[in-house]
DNA sequence: TGTGTCAAGTGGCTGT
DNA sequence: ACAGCCACTTGACACA
């Protein structure tokens, strides 16, 4: 039991000085204590003299008292402070531990740091240079092919088929692809030690400096650039930590492209995603349906709803592929909900030959879509009417879509296959709010996500490949099975179709 | 019985 | 010299 103790009982039982006794101020001393210590934690003699009347103990009491609870505070603080440094300390570690791991990464991605020398890191370090050099070579040869078809004429230096390094000639000086790659304009004045194939193509493109063309290609080859990086560097990727789906590594990948938002709004998001997969199309064919937007909306039906060419940029066609050309297109695509408003694409295409049996489709927003998307929409009713059933809306997009460098890299495995990796990189400002039924298989990138892209491209070309069957003995069986699985899909398109259409008009109700 | 709490005790330091 | 402060200690007591 907890025993009280006046004033006058402390003074005569401190006197005594004999076995201390247990005393403990009674609630409502300490609660005055309290809110006196609130005010002031240093009180005078005066002070303390007022305060012990008031509650009922002596001046010493009242002294000992604010000097406990002072230490008392001071203890706390210091425990409260303990645990914010030990946690700083833990995430302070962790940083380490992360930022090592990705100088290790850095330094030499074949052994991990663990067994290399110094000769062998840079041994494999030229290596990698080697084959980013020769990507870089394919990828100039074609944008000169290209700018030919435009009427620029460049010439090509054989010095260019082999460089020292990306970037720099054989005296050390920038080629144009080293200016290129540091994101420098193609027009700026350089410092006097330019190659032939600088010279020429710059005074080529100072005639046509205002150009959108000019800008498009560059634009384009930037992408190319950034998209190369994608695919190559494994550290611009981190695992989602919930379905384990691979996405960009914001903060490093800010670090390498710096880029300003392109929707001005508190609502905007980026989304990305990569996947790798083995379709069962060889790698021309597929890259021919990827390019030809007719064929897009049959490919993706359950993603696409509306693809149209705006533009062709040169007209030449390289190496016996058709569609190898600089587009300018416009896409719609949607998820299979009325609940949820389409996403509106206006970008480039482009496609490189990147090496025997290898290309590289890359797609980009580009700015005078901004010009361009008033005047399509008007145009497009009258022009350009995409492959799905309805014409494009006279109301505004309910979504503002930008694409970011993505596209695909399609290698063919020479057996009929191909595997294609893709890169779905977005930002985007939902003018409409997710219904809540979609928030999270939108806002986490699940509806448009390279898994989703993928998983219907390897289940259409699946469904050619027993389309396009050879059927070497025609029995009646064979045939009666092909009639049918023909019938199924002309009905599973025609279901789609209606399905598209009815979202549409009950969308546009929800609208309104 | 060990542990935590808290009022009170002790000793050193500092400012006046 | 002395009061006050701080850091540390002591000891009674509550409580699991």
């Amino acid at each position: 039991m907890v025993e009280f103790m006046s004033s006058e009982e402390f003074e005569s039982s401190s006197s005594s000085r004999g076995r201390k006794r247990r005393y403990r101020h009674s609630p409502y001393q300490t609660q005055m204590l309290e809110t006196f210590f609130e005010q002031c934690q240093h009180p005078n003699e005066r002070q303390r003299c007022q305060l012990g009347k008031e509650v009922g103990l002596t001046p010493l009491q009242i002294k000992f008292w604010f000097q406990n609870k002072r230490t008392l505070v001071k203890t706390q603080n210091e425990k409260t402070e303990g645990h914010a440094l030990r946690a700083e300390n833990e995430r302070l570690k962790i940083e380490n531990i992360a930022a090592r791991e990705m100088l290790k990464d850095e330094y030499c991605k074949a052994c991990k740091g663990i067994s290399c020398t110094k000769e062998d890191h840079l041994h494999q370090l030229r290596l990698e240079n080697c084959q980013l050099n020769d990507k870089k070579i394919l990828q100039y040869e074609y944008l000169c092919n290209l700018l030919a078809t435009m009427g620029i004429s460049v010439s090509k230096n054989p010095s260019l088929q082999r460089l020292p390094s990306i970037g720099s000639s054989s005296d050390g000086s920038e080629n144009f692809l080293g200016k290129r790659m540091r994101g420098l304009s193609l027009g700026s004045s350089s410092n006097g030690s330019e190659n032939s194939v600088d010279h020429t193509l710059k005074s080529q493109l100072k005639q046509v400096q205002d150009s959108d063309t000019l800008r498009m290609v560059q634009t384009v080859s930037n992408a190319i650039d950034e998209l190369t990086s994608l695919f190559i560097m494994d550290r611009l990727w981190i695992k989602d930590p919930i379905d384990g789906r691979h996405i960009i590594q914001r903060e490093n990948y800010e670090k390498i492209f710096s880029r300003t938002s392109h929707l001005k709004s508190s609502r905007t998001r980026f989304e990305s995603s990569r996947e790798e997969a083995i379709v069962r199309m060889n790698g021309a064919q597929l890259v021919e349906m990827l390019l030809d937007s007719s064929k897009r909306v049959d490919l993706f039906p359950t993603i696409i709803t509306k693809a149209t060419i705006l533009q062709e940029l040169g007209n030449r066609i390289p190496r016996n592929l058709s569609g190898l050309k600089l587009k300018q297109v416009y896409e719609q695509v949607h998820i299979l909900s009325p609940l949820v408003g389409p996403r509106d694409f206006y970008f480039l295409r482009y496609c490189a030959e990147m090496g025997k049996n290898e290309w590289m489709i890359v797609e980009v927003s580009y700015d005078i879509f901004d010009k361009i998307e008033s005047s399509t929409q008007q145009q497009d009713q009258h022009h350009h009417q995409p492959h799905s059933s309805s014409a494009t809306p006279s109301a505004p997009p309910p979504s503002h879509s930008w694409r970011l460098p993505s596209g695909c890299l399609i290698r063919d495995l020479n057996n009929g296959c191909s595997t294609i990796t893709w890169v779905e990189h977005v930002e985007v400002d939902d003018k409409v709010v997710t219904h809540r039924l979609y928030t999270d298989f939108i806002c986490r990138g699940l509806a448009y996500g390279a898994d989703r892209w993928l998983l219907t491209l390897q289940r259409m070309c699946q469904r050619f490949a027993f389309q396009f069957l050879p059927t070497p003995l025609p029995d009646p069986v064979s045939s009666l099975k092909m009639s049918l699985q023909q019938s199924h899909q002309k009905l599973a398109k025609m279901i789609l179709h209606y399905s598209n259409s009815s979202k549409k008009m009950r969308h546009c109700a929800l609208a309104s």
